[in-house]
DNA sequence: ATACGACTTCAAGTCAACTTGAGGTCAAGC
DNA sequence: GCTTGACCTCAAGTTGACTTGAAGTCGTAT
């Protein structure tokens, strides 16, 4: 199994040198091995940072992401978990779709003021009061 | 029109006083006049801060959403605009999909090794290499 | 043998979005 | 008229996720 130099790996996931070694940092990845000073990487670390790449575009936190991941680098979540993410998810694709949804009122109703518009109210009623939770940011 | 003061937009938005300080220090919002020293506010900020929260839920930034609304604290977005940002979602919701798909995979390929399994193979092609984009965190 | 370029380390800096803390003010109730 | 509690200001701190910069090290090509 060939092994790729930190180079090749930027190059074809599109993840900073700088971003690698802060992930092998926090220990979300690892270099197997160096040339010279180089880091060397196994390439199955570019399906890993595909799923990392994914995990953060839809909002986790890279400690989330940690714990996907088992000791052995593998993806390993308990069922339970897999479940309660699942729903995460769900719920983030439900807020989205308000969104666009509120969006699109927008762009459709020439209502001088939307924030009176009653079918714009009725829209918003379902984002009530969530309080506090603590998500994470995507990348652009 | 009632004016309710910055404890009862707490209570009723589930927004925090020193939260809503910071969005009118940064223009997002504005209190319209004082009793005392407290701050008074329209009670249509109400639905103003739904729309934030919605907003950042789904993983714009404040100045982003700053953006969406015009001088006057209406919606108004140009069109163009509105599909742009319809059309980031509609991204945003893709990539929950594929990670939502990826996890129930996890959940239901007994295969040892995921990160070597085709069809899990397959579902992070589409997430390619997309470079940087910068997004918003969500609240938990 | 030397130069080159792509990496290296490490500390410090940055950015967004808040939160915290110290010290102060004010209206309402007793 | 005094206390109380909820607010106020302003500066500084925090967190997560990186990036930047200075100074150094290698392997490879010439």
């Amino acid at each position: 199994m060939k092994l790729l130099d930190i180079g090749e790996i930027t190059e074809r996931s599109g993840v900073k040198p700088s971003t690698l070694r802060y992930y092998e940092e926090v220990g979300l990845i690892q270099s197997v091995t160096r040339h010279g000073l180089r880091r060397q990487y196994e390439p199955q670390i570019l399906t890993k940072l595909a799923l990392i790449t994914l995990a953060k575009a839809g909002g986790f936190s890279l400690n989330e992401i940690a714990g996907m991941f088992s000791e052995q680098g593998q993806l390993q979540i308990p069922r339970d978990q897999i479940r309660e993410r699942a729903d995460q998810i769900d719920e983030q694709i439900k807020e989205l779709t308000a969104l666009r949804d509120v969006l699109h009122h927008v762009a459709d109703c020439p209502a001088p003021s939307h924030l009176e518009c009653p079918s714009f109210q009725r829209m918003l009623k379902t984002t009530g009061k969530r309080q506090q939770t603590k998500r994470k940011p995507p990348t652009k």
